[in-house]
RNA sequence: GCCCGGGUGGUGAAAUUGGUAUACACGCAAGACUUAAAAUUUUGUAGCCGAAAGGCUGUGUGGGUUCGAUUCCCACCCCGGGCACCA
């Protein structure tokens, strides 16, 4: 393996001390901060750099310290940032903090120590942490949302919503824990109990602010695709918004004398209107009230919607629990395709808000239907036969073909040809759904499942909602120049009995002026969520110090929008759509230059503890980074966390597995020792670092880590078999490593002499006829089977492939003697001979 | 129930267009170095049969398509995540 040729006029370099990761991280961190290396220049007009705006999702700054997995995110954005800054673009990789929330709040209370108090010590142990990680951050764009510089942004936006009427109060329950004196969120009622105490929820009337993001539902759904998301990520945003189409009918009402009531249903299934035989409303429905003087059972009613009104949502919707209900007895509604008079009933099973809170019956072809029927009785009209079932008897059971196997279900919900359906009949159901729908004067209309936002939280932690109660003139914002209305200090951080915010009970904070009499007035006390200051802070590190706006125009228009964001999979629905919402809405306002805030949207998997569990304080199976930096190193924990698996997918955390990536950077570092000053034009190594350059490239755009990690190693692995190893190409492979292990990079690319940082050198370009082989292993099969191979040069033709792979020595024993039906030949790739086989059985 | 992922050695995992299954790493075993250990290093490491050469089996299960299937198709089982009576 000698190259003597090559050592002519080389000297080798000076010898390198051991490895000691504590001085080189220490020492190039300093440097970095030091020359501002990763600070993002603001650029306008045509000279400007081409910008790359790369984003993670900011931390919240728990008690807990960093976890792991928010340096699974981190290092992969890095890796991204730092590969775009040596392609020559202007990278924005900022980072601040989610500061608002539960637990630092829950940890005042218990203490009385003030939440502000408790952030600043948390953000201090975060950002050393992630210091110590070497993460390229702009720094001096760094962000808090409890900062009021940055929350009178916040509250800025709010008031914009709340001019343009998508800011509104409404009265509506809510699960309010006895407790802990705190309104729960739905997600926050487990089986009708607290999730934090175990106690029973009640359910409250209160006065809520709201955000009208169902304005926003159409284009929240349409736009998803001008954007660059994971499909998955796409589909459940989809999923949560819910668009569904369908017909608005409307049933006629009769009850006692003469009526003039109607019931509008919503349906996607109005092909199936003939099979109606009863009709549902919520019992919320606002008709209700009204049928209930002139229907006969009213006791009876009365009592079911009092005990559906015990039940929480969370009851009420379990899809396993059995279906309830009652019939207004005397009402009647008329089918308006054929006259029909069908009973009315309420039950559980329809929900209030969503469609027109009233459906109609179709037991035959829908399944919640066909359960309800069967459990009361109820007639059962068939409508739509099953295409295949139409020459079968009804009560055939079985095979039906020779591969389909159909049971018959009483219950079709699929499309198929119309019977008992007057004009309709024969026709197929999917296709005249429109149709249907107009010939009874209905609408063609669309529904979400989105619902507006519950936008306050009787909280302490959170955004105040900038505006006063007047006496004279109700809700007055605040006047712009008041912003940013501050958090006041408070003595007990505890809600109250009557559900009010502790804000509610310092009244020198409380009684305030109205802006526009002067009269007297009492503030909001209720705060925003803590998605309010995630929503819109990507937009604040475009100028994040800016006191005139929430980030100046010029600005806006060279960073927006963010080109690649990556957060976590528990992120992707409300977060994201949230975010989306509160960008929409600026840009129709003209204050942003983008309809959408993010061009791509990546999710990395969640890192379980050692055993596949998820790790959590209480467990006592977490993960503490620091450790891990002092003995290992950070490049090691960087590239730990890069090589230890698929990055979107959840995987578990192996302390052990560390010791492999720290070894590959010891023999990085040892490989130092063959390396010589210049060129050495060896086509071998340069072959090999051109297949390192392409495969790592391509491997970290399309965020395969652990494969960029892999043709690493294999790469030193090849490396180390050579004598002597130049410095440019030990220089590239230095460069390659760079994004994943920043430090040890720059002090060896230090150590060949260069007097740039390595982050400042542009990113290598592989040469294709380098990067591709000449020769090629080519495997010979008989009947499908491996059973030899040889090497041949590239692109060789089929006919001296086949030769070849006839007469090698490992196939002639199997030939022998038969006869060749056909041959393959893949060029490049393999030959496989088929073989006229008597002897041995077909497979 | 519906939607989205995933199932490959003792472990984390690779296989980019249907073409050498198990790359890379951990662990383990044996050897070298050492008084010894650690570190380092060399070799081996899917299972079964065999002294070896070699052969057979093998990517959750059962079928199918194909000269050839981890990859494509059909049916099913299991694990993770999301939604959940949305008419």
């Amino acid at each position: 393996m000698k190259k003597k040729s090559n050592q002519r006029g080389l000297t080798s370099l000076n010898k390198l001390p051991a490895y000691d990761h504590k001085k080189i991280e220490a020492k190039w961190q300093k440097y970095w901060e030091y020359k501002k290396s990763f600070q993002a220049k603001d650029q306008q007009g045509e000279a400007s750099l081409k910008k790359f705006y790369a984003l993670i999702e900011f931390p919240y700054p728990s008690g807990e310290g960093l976890h792991v997995g928010h340096i699974r995110s981190n290092t992969a954005m890095d890796i991204i940032a730092r590969k775009r800054r040596a392609e020559g673009y202007n990278v924005l990789y900022p980072i601040g903090w989610d500061a608002f929330g539960l637990p630092t709040e829950n940890y005042a209370i218990k203490t009385g120590i003030q939440p502000a108090v408790v952030t600043k010590k948390n953000t201090d142990i975060f950002r050393r942490q992630l210091k110590a990680l070497g993460f390229s951050f702009d720094w001096s764009r760094e962000i808090n949302t409890t900062d009021p510089a940055y929350y009178k942004w916040t509250q800025w936006i709010f008031l914009q919503f709340f001019k343009k009427g998508l800011a509104y109060k409404k009265k509506m329950t809510i699960n309010w824990c006895p407790v802990d004196l705190i309104g729960l969120a739905n997600e926050e009622v487990i089986d009708g109990k607290c999730e934090r105490c175990g106690n029973p929820v009640e359910k409250r009337e209160k006065e809520q602010w709201m955000l009208a993001i169902t304005k926003y539902a159409e284009r929240l759904d349409k736009d998803l695709d001008t954007v660059d998301f994971l499909e998955r990520i796409k589909t459940q945003q989809r999923n949560w918004i819910g668009k569904s189409e369908g017909a608005e009918l409307t049933f006629k009402i009769k009850a006692g004398t003469n009526s003039d009531k109607q019931i509008k249903v919503f349906t996607t299934r109005p092909d199936t209107l003939f099979g109606v035989t009863y009709v549902v409303l919520a019992p919320e429905h606002p008709l209700v009230k009204e049928f209930l003087p002139t229907i006969e059972n009213k006791e009876e009613v009365e009592k079911y919607i009092a005990n559906v009104k015990k039940e929480t949502d969370i009851e009420r919707t379990d899809a396993g629990k059995e279906k309830t209900g009652v019939e207004l007895k005397g009402v009647k509604a008329v089918n308006p395709a054929n006259n029909e008079e069908v009973p009315v009933w309420i039950a559980d099973y329809v929900l209030a808000d969503y469609g027109t809170g009233a459906v109609m019956a179709v037991p035959a072809h829908d399944e919640r239907d066909w359960e309800f029927a069967k459990k009361y009785g109820l007639a059962i009209k068939k409508v739509i036969l099953h295409e295949i079932l139409q020459n079968i008897p009804s009560d055939y059971r079985g095979r039906a073909g020779n591969r389909d196997v159909i049971v018959i279900s009483d219950c079709f919900t699929g499309d198929g040809k119309m019977i008992n359906s007057g004009k309709f009949d024969g026709k197929n159901s999917e296709a005249i759904k429109k149709e249907i729908t107009t010939s009874v004067g209905g609408k063609w209309v669309t529904t979400f499942k989105l619902r507006d936002w519950i936008f306050s939280r009787q909280r302490y932690w959170g955004e105040p909602i900038p505006v006063v109660h007047c006496e004279l003139h109700g809700i007055v914002p605040v006047p712009e120049k008041d912003l940013p209305v501050k958090l006041p200090k408070v003595k007990n951080y505890k809600p109250t009995e009557t559900g009010e915010s502790p804000l509610a009970t310092i009244s020198k904070w409380v009684n305030t002026k109205c802006p526009q009499c002067k009269g007297p007035a009492r503030r909001e006390t209720d705060t925003m969520p803590n998605w309010a200051g995630s929503s819109w802070y990507y937009l604040r590190y475009a100028d994040p110090k800016n006191k005139k706006a929430f980030a100046d125009p010029k600005n806006l228009k060279y960073w927006t929008q963010v080109d690649w964001y990556n957060g976590g999979m528990e992120h992707t629905t409300l977060h994201l759509l949230y975010s989306r919402f509160w960008h929409k809405f600026l840009f129709d306002l003209g204050l942003v230059p983008t309809s959408e805030p993010y061009q791509k949207r990546t999710s990395h998997g969640l890192i379980l503890a050692q055993g596949g569990e998820k790790m959590s304080k209480s467990k006592g199976n977490v993960i503490n980074p620091d450790g891990i930096v002092e003995t290992v190193g950070a490049d090691s924990l960087r590239l730990y966390e890069m090589f230890m698996g698929p990055f979107d997918q959840p995987i578990a955390w192996d302390t052990n597995n560390i010791a492999g990536v720290r070894r590959f950077i010891e023999r990085v570092w040892k490989l130092r020792e063959k390396v010589v000053q210049g060129r050495t034009l060896d086509l071998k190594l340069q072959k090999i670092i051109h297949k390192a350059i392409k495969k790592v490239s391509d491997d970290i755009e399309a965020m395969r880590f652990n494969t960029a990690v892999s043709a690493l190693m294999i790469t030193l692995n090849e490396l180390e078999k050579f004598e002597i190893i130049d410095s440019e190409q030990y220089g590239t492979f230095i460069q390659l490593l760079a994004p994943f292990a920043p430090h040890v990079a720059e002090e060896l690319w230090a150590s060949l002499g260069n007097k740039t940082a390595i982050h400042t050198a542009s990113w290598p370009v592989y040469d294709p006829a380098l990067a591709a082989d000449f020769e090629a292993t080519i495997m010979v099969q008989i009947n499908g089977k491996v059973r030899g191979s040889f090497v041949a040069p590239m692109n060789l033709s089929k006919e001296e492939l086949e030769k070849r792979a006839r007469t090698l020595p490992e196939s002639a024993k199997w030939l022998e003697g038969k006869e060749v039906k056909k041959v393959i030949v893949i060029p490049n790739k393999l030959v496989n001979i088929v073989l006229v086989d008597n002897n041995l059985a077909v497979r």
